[in-house]
DNA sequence: GCCGTTTTCGGCCCGACTGTTTTCAGTCG
């Protein structure tokens, strides 16, 4: 049973408990999502927890529920589970998947209509809408039945469940956003912030905060927006929009001075916010995006009003904690205790490893669309002080073993001559070489030794089990000029979830070898994630970011590289490209 | 049902918006 089956059986239990509407069932439906929550954004199996009889250490679940996964994974089922769900048609719970659907909405359609059919539950219902039978039912209203109506469409058509942007993307839009709610005079200040702020590797929705006295002029101004789908919700100090591609638009208003408490409110995450918010209340603060409310002697609340984020920290005895640490794993007892890591940045890159040119090696992959010298001038504007070219090696299939060391030559040769013209900037001889299926390298020896080391990757084969794939990779790293392994888990966002390695070999290898492992910056990548950045810098194994580029424009991408370096709390120590030209060499020859 | 730098008992984040209501329930972030 996969971590996402599991996480949706809790939020079930959580919704069964909410249809009860019981009081003292309150905190068990929040025990319970957070208990979801926890499993989905685990980065390895729920079973394997189970199995190493380590459900102890997850955090959300505790002596109960932990009794309730053991029984359900040993006997498949789980009695309180179904004594839970007992008279609760399954239906309700296709139902809650469609945006404004709760579980209490979902119930009473259900049972109002008698729609115990999970398989045509949708149609059932959007066929009721259209026969005017819900707004007779009693707190409903032909709004409702209409927005009912919408919502199940929508959700027909995938809208509201749409994949979520990759980072470029979802900045590309939150800038035109932001440019068109600076077009309103009352807006002073237009910042996007939420998963975007914090660097996600993918963002759902657009959030935008902006500072105003005047926030009717400014809402009225942003539900004008002339490419908007529709109107969602427009309020005093909130709204919300759909623009093109059915991408949702919120905005959010308070004044200048208050303008440092909302950037933190709508930054999230909302377990952030929810774990500093409990911080606070121990310290008789109340937080919010209007500020902090302290309890006065005679028991009355003051609100104290922030315009700057860091002020908002300090108040609360905080250092201010960087956006991509704010996913609650542990950065707000760091942060009291003022030993807050200092992330690496992105003037802290010295060079780009990992870039292809279009220098006709005749790869086994995709080649390059600019030149070498071309992407040195660039790499050189860029003022980094050294760069690797990593084209992919030359086809096996197509190439004698002599013609590979041939091209590979030649590479060399344009290299040389460039660097003859160039006294300002230093170039390393790499490849990017393909680990085959039996863990040997696509280049012989004697083309290796052509090279100053070597990038290797995973570009076939990808469904070999963790053992395997796991020896694969170890035997890959093991010539000494193969020093960097690319795109760890070979993930693309959206598409695939990458291989599964064993981490703890990988690491412990990668330390004692003195390999690295590369962050890739190019955006449907972002691999590894930055869980396993974490643990990586933790067991001290070092990264290199790279942006994979194969054209000019893509060199600027290293930023979002280090963005999920940060999120995976890594220091500018942890990070090689870091180093001077000459240590960098030293550790390359390591 | 979970959790602990006041606690193994007694707490549990905080607010906006909408529709259908005359004061609130439901949903969302």
């Amino acid at each position: 049973m996969s971590n996402q089956q599991i996480a949706k059986l809790l939020r079930n239990i959580a919704i069964a408990y909410t249809i009860k509407n019981e009081k003292k069932l309150r905190f068990q439906i929040i025990a319970y999502q957070k208990a979801a929550d926890a499993v989905s954004n685990l980065t390895s199996e729920v079973y394997d927890y189970y199995k190493e009889d380590k459900l102890d250490s997850l955090p959300g679940i505790g002596v109960s529920i932990r009794s309730h996964l053991v029984e359900l994974f040993k006997k498949g089922k789980v009695s309180h589970f179904e004594w839970a769900l007992k008279g609760i048609p399954k239906s309700v719970f296709v139902l809650t998947d469609v945006p404004t659907f709760g579980p209490k909405r979902a119930y009473r359609l259900v049972k109002e209509f008698k729609l115990n059919n999970p398989q045509t539950v949708i149609d059932d219902l959007e066929k009721r809408a259209r026969k005017r039978e819900i707004s007779k039912l009693e707190g409903f209203g032909e709004k409702s039945e209409k927005d009912i109506l919408r919502a199940l469409k929508e959700f027909k058509l995938g809208k509201g469940k749409t994949t979520r942007m990759v980072l470029p993307y979802a900045f590309d839009i939150a800038k035109k956003m932001v440019a068109y709610v600076k077009k309103s005079k009352y807006a002073q200040k237009a910042e996007p912030l939420g998963s975007l702020r914090r660097m996600m590797p993918t963002v759902g929705d657009i959030d935008i905060a902006v500072a105003s006295n005047h926030p009717k002029e400014v809402i009225e101004h942003f539900t004008k927006y002339p490419y908007k789908e529709r109107v969602i919700e427009k309020g005093d100090i909130t709204s919300s929009i759909l623009v093109s591609g059915g991408r949702q638009v919120d905005l959010m208003i308070q004044p200048p001075h208050a303008f440092g408490s909302l950037l933190q409110h709508f930054t999230g995450s909302k377990n952030h916010n929810i774990a500093l918010r409990e911080f606070a209340l121990k310290k008789g603060l109340s937080l919010s995006e209007y500020g902090i409310k302290r309890r006065m002697e005679n028991g009355k609340w003051k609100m104290e009003n922030y315009d700057s984020e860091e002020k908002f920290y300090t108040a609360l005895g905080l250092d201010w904690i960087p956006p991509e640490m704010r996913e609650n794993t542990g950065e707000i007892e760091l942060s009291e205790r003022h030993k807050l890591p200092r992330l690496v940045e992105l003037k802290d890159i010295n060079g780009d490893l990992h870039l292809h040119s279009s220098f006709p090696i005749e790869p086994s992959h995709d080649l390059g669309k600019n030149t070498i010298k071309e992407i040195t001038e660039k790499a050189e504007i860029m003022g980094y002080q050294y760069i690797g070219f990593s084209e992919h090696n030359p086809s096996i299939s197509k190439h004698t073993k002599t013609q590979i060391l041939s091209l590979i030559k030649a590479r060399n040769k344009e290299i040389d001559q460039i660097l003859s013209g160039n006294k300002n900037i230093r170039i390393l001889k790499l490849l990017e070489i393909d680990v085959l299926p039996n863990g040997s390298l696509a280049v012989s020896n004697e083309g290796l030794n052509l090279l100053d080391g070597a990038v290797v990757s995973i570009h076939s084969s990808f469904n070999m089990d963790e053992n395997e794939m796991t020896k694969r990779v170890i035997l890959g790293l093991t010539h000494p000029k193969a020093k960097i392994l690319a795109h760890p888990t070979g993930r693309i966002l959206n598409e695939r979830s990458g291989y599964e390695l064993d981490w703890e070999k990988i690491f412990n290898f990668c330390k004692k070898n003195n390999k690295a492992l590369e962050i890739n910056s190019w955006p449907s990548r972002l691999d590894p994630p930055d869980p396993i950045i974490r643990l990586a810098t933790e067991k001290e194994v070092k990264f290199i970011i790279n942006t994979d580029s194969h054209a000019l424009w893509q060199m600027e991408l290293m930023m979002f590289g280090v963005a999920i370096a940060r999120r995976g709390w890594a220091k500018k120590s942890d990070i090689l490209n870091n180093l001077s030209y000459n240590e960098f060499v030293k550790w390359l020859k390591s």
